[in-house]
DNA sequence: CATGAATGAGAATTCATTCAT
DNA sequence: AATGAATGAATTCTCATTCAT
């Protein structure tokens, strides 16, 4: 049960509570719980983190760093759109893939009011959105068109993130191994849905403007 | 503050503790705050839910009731594929519109582990998922593609839900005004990206079949 | 479970308190639970019994007043001090075991700290010790040997109440049947050891006595 | 009113608890008051005793363990069966007046019935019962004879304690002062009419015997 | 660095009782 | 006579945090 093994104190309180805060949200879960599972004393949580919130806020940073990294890597000199967004979706799925926990964390409790950290919050989700803007429009969408961006930017984000969600009931109701193959598939299955949705919508957009004239 | 109105108690602990949960989260909120915010007396949690997560599962128990009907009322004899997803889409948004609160609710808490709702949540999600599945179905999915449906599936609930989870969000960010007009343009998007994706990854499937043979 | 049937609400209600509180002890009883055996509703203990320590005290009353009753009947017109302590002793078995549960219920509450009760206590106990002490004088006791009295009296008292208190462990150790043999062969048995007993002080007191002299 | 001396936290919870549950018993003493008695955090019986019932465990822990104690001491290499009995009075005497308030929460608690302790006093009664059964054995008692065992086993213990247990009420009828002399008289006093008292069932006994030859 | 005893505020729950019907 | 909703105080227990060692 404990993990008194090689990592650094400060690293098994981390990982530990990220484990305990998936399971049951921020909330729900008690220091003492984060100690005991992470196999230090309860002490160490104010020496190394200042309290419980100091945790959550260590894993916000965690998260909001790898994901811009993550974005940054992803929109290199891409060629084509559908070639940038391809590997945009393939970065994220592998980000969350190898994230997970830390990914549903922050994916969970972002939303949730916790005065401590709107602050970081404000900060982090500002600088996200500019990134992902900034990505979006590369891909030839209408920058004007915000109206859009703000409905598919954000569902592109939930597919992923749903998928990781509710990963135990994919793997009861639809038999799903979660290997290499299967990740294959899904990030083809997302990226055409997605590419051949925003195709769709702007030839939609299209023939309204036609219409119209 | 306080709602000393029109509505029963009962009714109005349920209405408070929606709101807060969204908010904070369940495990963050306390009775005590409830109550005030119903108006209240504090053993009146008890006496009608038999304790806190007594109101949790009262909202879960709604909102699948609510939410089961609005999936049978959305596909009765539709005539074409399209049309019938359209109006399912349809239906979702007004519902999650009309029911933001305990949607987001139920779309947190869900995935949370709390012992006491366990057997609750299996057995609706696995009633869920049979109505649900059912409907895409008759929507001219290959039934033998679970794997695609497992995908797919879900992702539409996401990028519905996401967009009421996220409106604090989007409404400073994007500036958006949430009216009809909005809902309708939301509907018709995400119905249009979600068709043309499904149609896409048709023919990319058909695609590599033919490249097999 | 519940006893609705023949009985008069208020006796339903002593009849389930008196089980409760033999059981548990009368602190770690609650109204509702009374009120649920004896198939009432909640707001009848106040209407009868004026609250929870009313019907404590109507408990004790009717205890004592059972009590002193089989008092006064066991020791008219006696012959010999042999025959009327060997009356007594089957009057007072006999009353327990008529009143096994009453009996407990007072002999277990009444060392207890209960201010509401105090003052009734001190009252019935002084009555009692009159009673007794009246008793023990006419069995040709040396009544001036108030040391011993104090001694001996509880000894006997006990000696039958512990019996009653203990009948689930004397069942399952000894095997013991409580039938009118057992309790025949009881009543036999603590009266000789009782009697057998005071005459044997009574010797020893004699033999100081000459030693003295 | 507070003991914030010497003794270490545990003790004087202990030490309080004890003294507390012998005024109200134990299901009418809150933890505050044994925590104000004690003069410690209240959060300090959770993290010694794992809560109130746990107080009561260590308790009764304490008291078996000291009782048992006590009638191994009482009972090495005897004379007669006269000395024998005689010496265990005299200590079971020495115990409960060194041990009195924790011999009376002892006698008073044990037949209730608590569910978190119902294995612990199986346990222990069992292991007494046994203790004891092999004493009374060894005092020439006949070891078939279980029914007068039963009766006249408990009987001892029961006089015992109940001068103990009614105390305040001895103090103010009889004007008695418990010194050494009192505790003296009292040993002889229940030895005599204990040892007389057997005697003369196993007369009895002889007689009948005789009677059905 | 690390410990674990100790703190006080706050948690959820249950209590006996009351009152309008 | 009887109901059951409603009350407010009190219950036990747990919380995150601190501090002397």
């Amino acid at each position: 049960m404990a993990e008194n093994s090689a990592l650094e104190p400060k690293q098994r309180i981390l990982k530990a509570a990220i484990s305990l805060f998936v399971q049951k949200g921020f909330a729900a879960v008690g220091v003492r719980e984060i100690t005991k599972e992470a196999n230090v004393n309860i002490a160490m949580i104010s020496y190394y983190f200042e309290g419980k919130v100091g945790i959550l806020k260590a894993i916000l940073e965690e998260f909001f760093e790898r994901y811009s990294q993550m974005l940054r890597d992803a929109v290199t000199e891409e060629e084509t759109t559908e070639e940038g967004i391809r590997r945009l979706i393939g970065h994220m799925v592998d980000f969350v893939r190898e994230n997970t926990e830390l990914a549903i964390v922050a994916y969970n409790e972002l939303p949730l009011d916790l005065p401590e950290l709107a602050e970081l919050k404000v900060e982090k989700i500002t600088q996200m959105i500019g990134i992902m803007s900034g990505l979006i429009k590369r891909f030839g969408l209408d920058p004007e068109d915000i109206y859009h961006l703000g409905m598919i930017g954000p569902s592109l984000i939930s597919m992923v993130f749903m998928n990781f969600r509710i990963r135990s009931i994919l793997k009861n109701v639809f038999k799903v191994k979660f290997d290499d193959a299967y990740y294959k598939e899904f990030k083809e299955t997302i990226a055409t849905l997605f590419l051949s949705g925003i195709q769709g919508i702007a030839a939609k957009k299209q023939m309204q403007k036609r219409g119209k004239t």
